[in-house]
DNA sequence: ATTATCTATAGATCTATAGATAATGC
DNA sequence: ATTATCTATAGATCTATAGATAATGC
C-alpha cells in the first residue's frame, strides 16, 4: 500500500563495516544527532567522546566528521533545535493580544517543558552544562536570551506586571524565577521520571504561574486551593497540543525538516 | 596583636617548585578543595582535568594523589560539603514543632540556596552535572534524599500538606517542583550574578513557598500582593543566619573543620 | 565521477604510579 | 625517620586528518 519502505542496499557509498546497529532508516545526520542527545544527556557532553557518539550512530568515529566539524557543532544543533521551536510560539502569543497574558504565559511554559522533556532524551538537561559558555553556541545563546525576552513581556502583560510596573529589578528577578524553574525543570523530571510528560509539563507550568505570583485570581474564583491546578482553569478550550507540533528533540520517527503549515 | 600567622618556609617536606600561588596559607588539601571547586563550577567536571586543579593549587598534578585518590572523591567531597549543613539544619527544624511548618519550610529553602549560591563559587552548579549517577558518589546521594525527605516532611504539615492529605502522587510533585527550584537556582543565579546573596535567598525561598502553594495566608493577611514578599513577613523575628553557621563551599577564610556548638 | 564510508595514524592529551629529593623532627 | 613535594613516564585515551576503498550514477 504505501510507498514501500523497504531498503535492498541501495545506497550510495562504501557499505558500513560492522551492522551493529538495525539501520533505523533515518539519515545518518539525524542518527548522529540522536546518538548525541541520549549520550550527553545521559553522561555529559564533555565525558562523551565522538567515538562512542558515531559508534552509537552505526559508525566509524572518522565518518562523523564527514557530517560534522566536531563535538561542539553536534551541540550547538541540538541546543538550538530545543529553543527554536519555542521561540516561534512565543512569537505567535506575543502577537495574540486577544487572550490573557497569563493565559500565554502558562502556555509557553508548558510547551516549553513538553520540549525538554518530552522527546526520548530529556534535552533540557543539555541547560545545565557549563559548556554553555562555548565559542560555537552564541547563536543559541542569542535565541535563548531572546525567549526569556518573551517570558518578560508576557509577565509584564500580567496583573503582576502591572503590580510591578516601577520596579524594573522586582520583575526581572520574578522572570528569571520562572524561566529558572522551567530551564531546571531537568531535575524535578530526573527524580522521577516516571510521571506522565503532559501531565507534569501542565504541573511544571501552574508551578511557573505560582512562582510569577498569578494563581490567586482563579482561586479567589473557585475556591479550589492548592488541590487542583489553577491556570488550566483559566484558559480557553485550546487542544493541548501547540501549533507547530514541536518536534521534541528531533529524534522522533518525522523526518527532522517537517513541513510548517 | 593577633597570633601573628606570619609564615617563614617552616612547613615540613621538600619545598614546592614554581612558586605561583601567593601561599594563601590554608593547607593543601583544602586548597585543593576550593581549586576544585571553582574548576567544576566553571568548566564542568569531566572537562577539568587533575592537573588543572593540582596548579590551580599550586602543587605539581601527581602531587594531588597524595591527597586525594582522584578526582571524583574530589567531587564527593565538595558534594557533600554541600548538603550536609543543609541536612544537619532539616534535622533541627523538623524537631522544632513549636514553629510553623510552612516558616520553618521557607528558612530550610533559604539557608539552601544561600548554601548553593552563597560562597566565592556557586557549589550549586554541581548538582546539574550528569556525573552525580557516579559510583562513589553514594554517600551524597544518600544525603540529599534524606533531606529531599525532610522537605517532604515539612510540606506535609503545611497548609498544603492537609489539602494533600489523600493525594500522596499530587504531594510528591509538588515537593519535586519546590526541591528542584532550589536545586535549579543556579540557573537564575547565573543569570544575573550581581544581585546581592541574601535578598536573593530570600526571593528564591518566596518563590519555593509559593510553589508549594504557600502564599494566601499572608495575602489575605496584609492585602499586599506580589510586590513584597510574602513568608518574610510571617517568620518570627529570627536572625537570618541560621545556626551551625553553613560554611558556604568550605573556601571561606576559616578552616574547614570549625566545631558545631 | 561521486559519494559514503573505511583504516591507519600523528599529535596531543590525561591519569596514575614509581621513585628521587629536599625539607623538618628527633 | 618522616613528610611533602618533585620529576619522569607508561599506558590509555581522544581528536582530527590523510588517504584508501567499495558502493552507485552516468
Amino acid at each position: 500500500m504505501s510507498g514501500g519502505t523497504d531498503e535492498g542496499p541501495r545506497r550510495v557509498g562504501r557499505p558500513r563495516a560492522d551492522q551493529l546497529r538495525p539501520e533505523s532508516g533515518r539519515p545518518p545526520r539525524e542518527e548522529l544527532l540522536c546518538a548525541a542527545a541520549e549520550l550527553f544527556t545521559l553522561k555529559g557532553y564533555a565525558a562523551t567522546t565522538t567515538r562512542a557518539v558515531a559508534e552509537r550512530a552505526g559508525m566509524r568515529q572518522a565518518t562523523m566528521y564527514h557530517y560534522f566539524a566536531g563535538k561542539e557543532e553536534l551541540l550547538a544543533e541540538l541546543l538550538e533545535s530545543t529553543v527554536a521551536p519555542s521561540l516561534a510560539l512565543s512569537r505567535r502569543l506575543l502577537a495574540d493580544a486577544a487572550r490573557p497574558a497569563a493565559v500565554r504565559l502558562w502556555e509557553l511554559c508548558r510547551s516549553d517543558v513538553l520540549l525538554l522533556c518530552g522527546g526520548p532524551y530529556h534535552l533540557g538537561a543539555l541547560y545545565l552544562l557549563p559548556e554553555l559558555q562555548g565559542a560555537r553556541l552564541g547563536q543559541f545563546r542569542r535565541m535563548r536570551d531572546e525567549l526569556r525576552e518573551a517570558y518578560r513581556t508576557l509577565l509584564r502583560a500580567t496583573a503582576v506586571g502591572d503590580e510591578l510596573a516601577g520596579d524594573k529589578a522586582g520583575l526581572s528577578l520574578r522572570n528569571d524565577l520562572v524561566f529558572g524553574l522551567i530551564e531546571g525543570v531537568m531535575l524535578v523530571r530526573r527524580s522521577d521520571p516516571g510521571r506522565p510528560v503532559a501531565a507534569f509539563a501542565e504541573a511544571a507550568a501552574d508551578a511557573a504561574l505560582r512562582v510569577a505570583g498569578l494563581d490567586r485570581a482563579d482561586e479567589r474564583a473557585d475556591g479550589q486551593v492548592g488541590g487542583r491546578v489553577s491556570a488550566r482553569a483559566v484558559g480557553p478550550g485550546r487542544p493541548p497540543s501547540p501549533p507547530g507540533r514541536p518536534r521534541p528533540g528531533g529524534c522522533d520517527p518525522t523526518p527532522a525538516g517537517a513541513p510548517r503549515p
